[in-house]
DNA sequence: CATGAAATCAAATAAGC
DNA sequence: GCTTATTTGATTTCATG
């Protein structure tokens, strides 16, 4: 983990709040010529620095209107401490955190409806053997904005 | 907020996973005109499905390796409920979710360091007048995996 | 709404500095 | 590692079914 320099920071920043931005753009924007900023968008790949690129989706939209954390807590405090790879085929789960403090994981899930979310809740504490604390999200005021970098 | 029909959910998927896939290729995956796809991903951005597009950063690689959940506790309960306007121009708040249960709002934060977390958690209290219980990601198992749709 | 063709523009590679 | 130049391929518009 090296220090990014500076060209490479403004090209992260841009990518990461325009994530289909054009080379050509991209080149314009941060002042180098495009096959240069060609060049290190794939170094920044290669590296891990970018790790991929998403669209932003509405939730209402994709039928996903519910949102809500799931805290794990372990039932069995000795038992093996693989819960992300016991829950990594449950594609409610877009994120999977191990958290310090009362509780092992944070989970965030996208569901359909309440029956979803009580449904999937069952198939988190089969697979895992944990036991859950839900928080359902309200509204998100906002999401996934750009690192302050 | 209509149904998506399947061509439309194929086009959304593919651009959750892979959001720089081109206007040519997302044609070839879902059996469809270059140009009839352009139109449809147009069509879907106006329509706000999909809401931007961003590339997912390694925070180790961009200085920012410490994540938290940060859950926020007014301290006066008939204060106005304008806290995600209150806290918007901190930088370091990725994600603002109000929430059902014990705290009002969550946010997802990303800080260089502790002291610089400790540093946002007073200007958090400051801007909202809020207490706040923090939660330290300790590692992301996976993170932004694409909606189950 | 989809297609296919045409024109414009961008991506990717290579050569030279 | 940047630049310019070149080729290849993608984007975008438009006319048409």
């Amino acid at each position: 983990m090296t220090e990014l320099e500076q060209i490479d920071q403004a090209i992260t920043r841009e990518l990461a709040s325009d994530g289909r931005c054009s080379f050509t753009d991209l080149a314009e924007r941060v002042g180098l010529s495009v096959s240069a900023v060609h060049q290190r968008v794939r170094r920044l790949e290669q590296r891990g620095v970018i790790r991929g690129y998403a669209a932003r989706l509405d939730g209402e939209s994709i039928g996903l209107p519910l949102t809500a954390f799931i805290s794990l807590t372990p039932i069995d405090p000795a038992a093996p401490d693989d819960y992300p790879s016991r829950l990594q085929d449950i594609r409610e789960i877009e994120s999977c955190y191990s958290v310090a403090g009362e509780e092992s994981y944070i989970l965030l899930v996208r569901v359909a409806s309440p029956a979803a979310l009580e449904d999937l809740l069952r198939r988190v504490r089969e697979a895992a053997k944990v036991s859950t604390r839900t928080t359902v999200v309200l509204s998100t005021p906002y999401e996934g904005r750009s690192p302050a970098i």
